[in-house]
DNA sequence: AAAGCTACCCGCCAAT
DNA sequence: TGATTGGCGGGTAGCT
């Protein structure tokens, strides 16, 4: 599923970041920092990012962001971010969301940062397909907007040309996923390493990641990090629904609620990114780092790795050092 | 590299 | 009566 296109054309994509009045300054560096440092294989830069703004100048945190493009050159762009809003009960420029609409039918991917999603549902983009946003926020968006259906506790949401994060920090790991999506994950880790950054926070497919939420977010949580912790186990369906007391079927029944995807693939996944953090951190040979992950064997470390990242765990570890 | 085998996991349904 | 549970079957994904 992931497109890693060794012979990506020479024209850098385009990404255009949205600036309005009370846009969240940070929510609005992210995307600028992490497309800007990204690069192709040829070396140069693989994004051209563009501010664009409902003004030439807006109002943000109590300074201003001039010299902004006009909003009708984001239609252009093949990816468009929004970043969150400060008040979400400041009135939304109708340009801004005709605009989004606009871009969307051309075929741009839209994503959003924190309560930037607040804007995406507006322009009616969310409708039907899953979206997060910042936890405390998220039942607010549920209730304006019940078309959505929101899941507050990943870190984001990839639906293929929407996509959604959670609080401001979140918008990195979006940035990166993208980056990733476009360039593979070699390109991301280069991306990761310039800004100390890890590549995937801990947990695995970053949208089935379980939210270290302030919020409950059920039963099955203390199972979750009592196999994080133990990951270099045998785990099986049986010995984590004894753990959770529950039966089996109940036990994968509430996985798919709670987290969003099945056992298997979301302990595949947990030790996949735990793999890609020794990889990244430590001396260990594949071999070892397979057997302290819970991998049986070093091929299966392999092949997993390259169907979720795409590349090999030794090409991972050296584009992350040289980067 | 192929095959055999295990475990997963989801639809189905009877029993709370 | 509607909702939830958990056992079962078996196609299949993934490990050895």
């Amino acid at each position: 599923m992931t497109t890693v296109d060794g012979f990506a054309p020479a024209a850098p994509r385009r990404v255009a970041v949205l600036a309005f009045d009370g846009v969240v300054p940070f929510d609005f560096a992210v995307p600028c920092e992490v497309f800007s440092r990204a690069s192709g294989p040829d070396g140069g830069p693989a994004y051209v990012v563009l501010a664009c703004g409902t003004a030439p100048e807006v109002q943000s945190a109590g300074f201003g962001l001039s010299r902004l493009a006009p909003l009708a050159e984001a239609v252009e762009a093949d990816t468009v971010v929004v970043p969150g809003v400060d008040d979400l009960d400041r009135p939304l420029p109708p340009v801004l969301l005709a605009t989004l609409v606009d871009a969307h039918q051309r075929g741009a991917r839209i994503a959003s940062v924190c309560t930037g999603a607040f804007v995406l549902a507006a322009a009616g983009l969310l409708d039907g397909r899953r979206a997060t946003t910042h936890w405390l926020a998220a039942a607010e968006l549920a209730r304006r907007h019940p078309r959505v259906e929101v899941d507050a506790d990943v870190l984001y949401v990839d639906e293929g040309a929407v996509l959604t994060s959670a609080g401001a920090a979140a918008g990195i790991d979006l940035c990166l996923h993208l980056v990733r999506r476009d360039l593979g994950a070699a390109a991301a880790a280069a991306v990761a390493r310039l800004s100390v950054m890890p590549l995937e926070r801990a947990g695995g497919q970053a949208q089935f990641i379980v939210h270290p939420a302030p919020q409950e977010s059920g039963a099955l949580t203390p199972v979750l990090e009592w196999v994080g912790r133990h990951l270099e186990r045998p785990h099986s369906v049986r010995s984590l629904a004894r753990r959770a007391a529950m039966s089996e079927r109940t036990f994968v029944r509430r996985f798919r609620e709670q987290v969003g995807t099945t056992p298997a693939r979301w302990i595949a996944r947990a030790r996949i990114a735990r793999a890609q953090q020794l990889l990244e951190t430590s001396a260990l040979s594949v071999d070892e780092i397979a057997e302290a992950v819970g991998f049986g064997a070093a091929s299966t470390l392999r092949d997993r790795f390259h169907d979720h990242l795409g590349t090999s765990p030794q090409a991972y570890r050296r584009a992350f050092r040289e980067g």
